[in-house]
DNA sequence: CCTTAGACCTG
DNA sequence: GTCGCTC
DNA sequence: GAGCGACAAGGTCTAAGG
């Protein structure tokens, strides 16, 4: 098979908008590859590339693609040839190996055609954009084994690979697909959280419920058969010869084999998380010291427990075999309610989250206590419930959206008033981060036509603006910034409203913003 | 030896 | 990670 | 309700350049 066809069916599904028509469109590639082919088909078609890393990005492609090269005149690139050169591409490494990539890539790109390089471009930036990733890629493996969806989403949750449950479902269809099962020792797609504002309305979500802690720190996936341990992140990483202390741990808890689901986190000497930037940068070290802060292992859900498949089994049921796994200690603080209607049931759930977040902890998740585990979906099973900060802040510059976007002042600079010149002149503005959530539609061609009217300046991707559009901004929390001269940047903040009615010099302070550091 | 660019990972 | 839009 | 895409910020690692 030829690239150019799954470049054209790519570009294919990019110009229709139709979900149904997207699918059919991915299932016509998939049953035209060979089953040699069918894996890198199904990976590209979603977006991925089979190798975890290609050591190439945006900038090797951008420095490649600009002045335009000329196109050849056929297209001669295979799937074969392309995955063969994908795979040197990862496996490439040490001294000049930055030279071999970019050889390898120009080979490639140069003898590509105009769709042939959109399509790699995408594939190496991780920004295919043609409407449908993974997802929809299930829906076309169903489609094209003419097997139930749901059949296709288990397989693929249960191994992490598509491509192999793309394979088995062409090749051998449904039953071939029921043949998987949980493998101790493989990761499977972990359960997601939605998000609620208040505790009631994730109790409206949930019915009955355990209350959990929620710990700002890294998901975990530990698996252990004997003395074999491996642990696996929300992605799927394995991270296992990274956290060699919970390797060792897993080993001395009780149950021999098992897969449980849970976070760590670095703990300060008074028991209270250090912020998610220490455990992070903890966790992403592959060397280990002696003197540094050891990471703590917190445990909510059991998956496996010697020869007993836990996935379909109620919140209460996974809960009592995560009991039998690892010591008591190493369990997750959790409340349960019974009947979220009862006042007084409500009140002691409020105060139980009131005494995570006053430990220093994200606040809670609500988990349904008739839930199965749902992997890799973000149902209504699990509900995290966090603080929300707001302040007014001063909008600074604004920079030019992409994509949908594109044409419309998208990502806002934020600022916060200086009165004391603290940080720069006084009676100015302290840059504290950017944001381009929250913003409707409406919003935003509302903002771009409001912003090019205080027009200070423009560079062509950024336009500064005279410091008077005074937005209302929701953040979970200040992070430490080396970028800012504040040293600090705002957490996850999103836009809440423009308030034009709100002169600038009644925006929140520097000093306000800085109260919000963790004690 | 140190600095920098880029890739890639996390919430 | 959050949020809005589309199907 | 699911899927997609709009993009942030900080951190580590690798390779290259001085």
């Amino acid at each position: 098979m030829l690239l150019a066809e799954v470049a054209a069916t790519s570009e294919a599904v990019a110009a229709v908008s139709g979900k149904k028509a997207k699918v059919e469109l991915l299932a016509g590639a998939l049953r035209a590859a060979t089953a040699a082919e069918l894996p890198s088909v199904a990976a590209w078609l979603s977006g991925q590339t089979r190798q975890r890393r290609l050591g190439v990005g945006w900038a090797a492609v951008s420095a490649l693609l600009d002045g335009g090269p000329p196109e050849p005149a056929a297209a001669t690139l295979t799937v074969e040839g392309v995955e063969r050169a994908f795979e040197a591409l990862q496996d490439a490494g040490g001294a000049g190996s930055q030279a071999a990539r970019a050889a390898l890539l120009r080979d490639l790109v140069l003898a590509a055609t105009g769709p042939e390089r959109r399509l790699l471009a995408g594939l190496v930036t991780g920004e295919l954009r043609q409407g449908a990733q993974a997802g929809l890629l299930l829906d076309a493996i169903a489609l094209a084994a003419a097997v139930p969806a749901a059949a296709v989403r288990r397989a693929v949750t249960l191994t992490g690979d598509p491509a192999a449950v793309a394979v088995a479902a062409l090749d051998g269809g449904e039953p071939a697909l029921a043949a998987f099962g949980l493998r101790v020792g493989t990761a499977l797609s972990p359960m997601l959280a939605a998000s609620a504002p208040s505790l009631t309305e994730a109790f409206a979500k949930t019915g009955p419920a355990g209350v959990e802690w929620k710990l700002d720190g890294v998901r975990v996936q530990v698996h252990r058969d004997g003395d074999d341990v491996a642990v696996f992140t929300r992605t799927l990483d394995d991270v296992t010869a990274r956290l060699p202390g919970l390797v060792a741990e897993a080993r001395t808890w009780p149950a021999g084999r098992f897969v449980v689901d849970g976070e760590v986190l670095a703990l300060r000497p008074d028991g209270r998380p250090e912020p998610f930037q220490v455990t992070s940068s903890l966790v992403a070290r592959h060397t280990r010291t002696d003197t540094e802060r050891p990471l703590t292992t917190v445990l909510f859900d059991a998956l496996h427990v010697d020869g007993t498949d836990l996935l379909d089994a109620d919140g209460p049921t996974r809960r009592a075999a995560l009991a039998t796994v690892a010591p008591a200690g190493l369990l997750v603080p959790r409340h349960v309610v019974e009947d979220a209607a009862d006042p007084g049931e409500a009140a002691a759930a409020e105060a139980f989250a009131a005494d995570a977040l006053a430990r220093g902890h994200e606040g809670v998740v609500v988990k349904a206590l008739a839930g199965a585990y749902a992997m890799g979906r973000r149902g209504a099973g699990w509900v995290k419930v966090k603080p929300r900060i707001t302040l007014d802040l001063v909008v600074l510059a604004a920079e030019w959206g992409h994509g949908r976007r594109t044409g419309l002042l998208s990502n806002l600079h934020l600022g916060a008033r200086d009165p004391g010149g603290r940080f720069g002149p006084a009676g100015g503005f302290v840059m504290l981060g950017k944001t381009f959530k929250g913003l409707t539609d409406a919003m935003l061609a509302w903002q771009t036509e409001h912003l090019r009217g205080i027009e200070r300046s423009s560079n062509g991707w950024r336009v500064d603006v005279e410091p008077t559009l005074v937005v209302e901004i929701a953040f979970d929390g200040v992070q430490t910034s080396s970028r800012y001269p504040a040293g600090v940047a705002l957490r996850f903040a999103r836009v809440l409203a423009h308030r034009p009615d709100k002169p600038a010099g009644e925006a929140d302070t520097v000093d306000t913003v800085l109260s919000y550091r963790p004690v």
